[in-house]
RNA sequence: GGCGCUAUCGUCUAAGGGUUAGGACGGAGCCCUCUCAAGGCUCAAAUACGGGUUCGAAUCCCGUUAGCGCUACCA
């Protein structure tokens, strides 16, 4: 257990360029998890220096999804805080200067050469079956000269003078000791030629005057490593403590998580933006839960906690090294076990804003009572529209006549349990409890056992045979209903047997 | 190709030298039961391969193989 001396700061720095992914999701809440456990801070920075790539909407996804699931900044766009700006395209003006400061002291050099040389030369590396990448031609110029002719307004970048040969140690606290050769690194664009920073530059500086106490980022940052630590190195500054996240790999092709959606062979929706299974309606703290468990475990049992026991138990050394792959059958268990767990009134609040986006007119104390009636059988809040469309409805759906034909009976029985079951229902009280009763006598009056009188019920009632239990699906449904549909059921097996 | 990381049931994982290799999802079966679920019980299912080190290796070391990642004036 690794107790930091120093106030631990952490952050989530995404780049606005496209919706929330549960990657990011992932990194962002080890982040959190890590801050509150350790009860320091937890800053949100948007590393906007792509403007290529740059999506206007970005920031809202992030925002409503980290907001969707829980997790709170105390730094960071709409917390403000005492190191921001906190977008880095505001931060401009500290590149530079830090920039400058790389350049004078020579680690870092003006280069002039043009894109088009510069693939020119990876191609001719490659072809020559050598690594491709920079020859670092510019690395020799004259640094007042370069300086000249970058005043005199010619187009350049600035890049780092990386060590040419030697090798670097590195240390993650999850993955230890990693070993570069120097001769492997690339001379990186630490500013492009915009005179916007690169990632790499901007990413260090930030973290740097941010206090950042600890990095705990994707692995596909590893190979960067090297890079980042010699700059800490060239600025003269100590590195945050690193830590590498395991990656979450696709459940079918096992790359990293595709930034699509995708869908299952059957059609089904593979969700894999936040603000989608937020839409479909998962449970944040089912999210939070199985996100947690990507990558990190608490023992060798304990799969259902909280928010607040992820925080209370949350650790960095027993993060995985190993990647993970999606299992969206366990998320979609979790989330069923946290929609269970609610108390109804609670789980009908939220049901509510499901069902009548799906076009249900549907009143606060209809869908209480429907709320019990589908609680074991929705694995999603979006769930409800299908489970409990019925229960909304004025007219079913269409069904097959055959529906009605329990599968020992025939046609001529069911008509029957369907005029007998009219007539009780017409003299019954009309509760759960009665309704049973009354129907199993009927049942036993017909000679029939209670499940074959009650499918044809069922299916008259519902239009389906899977369904919530029959009584008290009628209760809620009411006699009117009831008798309309049972009526309904009748005409159409007449129909069904002509 | 180069560099880096990783390697326990299909999947998420536990076991940081000595366990019948444990749990969870999914699967199969049984129970419960008016259907469907939910729930309960049971079963099948793993240490990639080869060398070391050691009395003893899933665990430590080396190699092989495989998978993934990175290899931009993207992050």
């Amino acid at each position: 257990m690794t107790t930091p001396l120093k106030p631990v700061r952490v952050r989530y720095a995404p780049s606005p360029t496209g919706d929330f992914h549960v990657g990011g999701a992932r990194t962002a809440l080890f982040n959190y998890l890590f801050a509150r456990h350790h009860r320091g801070s937890f800053i949100l920075r948007i590393e906007d220096t792509d403007q290529k790539r740059y999506n206007p909407q970005a920031l809202a996804w992030l925002l409503n999804g980290l907001r969707y699931l829980g997790l709170d900044w105390d730094e960071g766009p709409e917390a403000g805080g005492d190191y921001g700006p906190y977008v880095q395209t505001q931060r401009i003006e500290v590149y530079r200067r830090h920039c400058g400061r790389l350049l004078d002291a020579g680690a870092a050099y003006r280069c002039f050469c043009t894109p088009e040389r510069l693939e020119a030369v990876s191609k001719e590396l490659q072809r020559k079956g050598l690594n491709p990448g920079y020859d670092r031609l510019c690395r020799n110029l004259d640094p007042e000269e370069a300086a000249r002719r970058a005043a005199a307004g010619e187009p350049h970048t600035v890049r780092f003078k990386l060590p040419l040969d030697g090798e670097i140690a590195v240390h993650d606290v999850i993955r230890g000791d990693i070993t570069f050769q120097n001769a492997n690194l690339q001379d990186a664009v630490l500013m492009k030629s915009d005179g916007i920073p690169t990632y790499h530059m901007a990413n260090v500086i930030d973290d740097h005057l941010m206090e950042i106490s600890h990095i705990l980022r994707g692995d596909e940052w590893v190979n960067s490593l090297p890079l980042h630590i010699h700059l800490y190195t060239a600025f003269g500054w100590e590195p945050p403590v690193m830590a590498h996240l395991p990656l979450i790999l696709n459940p079918t092709g096992k790359g990293k998580m595709s930034k699509r959606e995708d869908r299952a062979p059957d059609g089904r929706k593979l969700p894999v933006f936040v603000r989608t299974f937020e839409e479909m309606g998962y449970l944040p703290e089912a999210m939070i839960n199985y996100l947690a468990l990507l990558g990190w475990s608490y023992d060798d049992k304990t799969e259902i906690m909280g928010h607040d026991e992820l925080i209370e138990r949350f650790s960095l050394d027993r993060v995985n090294a190993s990647p993970a792959v999606w299992n969206y059958d366990k998320l979609d268990h979790l989330n069923g076990h946290y929609i269970r767990q609610l108390p109804v009134e609670e789980l009908a609040e939220r049901l509510l804003p499901f069902a009548r986006a799906a076009g249900f007119q549907v009143e606060r104390e209809k869908m209480l009572q429907v709320t019990p009636l589908i609680r074991e059988r929705i694995t999603t809040l979006g769930d409800v529209a299908t489970v409990a469309n019925f229960l909304f409805m004025d007219e079913l759906p269409p069904y097959d006549a055959s529906e009605l034909i329990p599968q020992k009976g025939n046609a001529a029985m069911a008509l029957a349990a369907l005029q007998r079951a009219g007539k009780a229902l017409d003299a019954a009280a009309f509760t759960r409890e009665a309704l049973e009763v009354r129907l199993r006598d009927e049942a036993n009056a017909m000679g029939v056992k209670a499940g074959q009188m009650f499918q044809p019920i069922r299916v008259a009632v519902c239009g389906r045979k899977a369904a919530p239990p029959l009584f008290e699906t009628m209760e809620v449904l009411g006699r009117a209903t009831c008798l309309k549909r049972i009526g309904q059921a009748i005409h159409k097996l007449a129909e069904h047997a002509v």
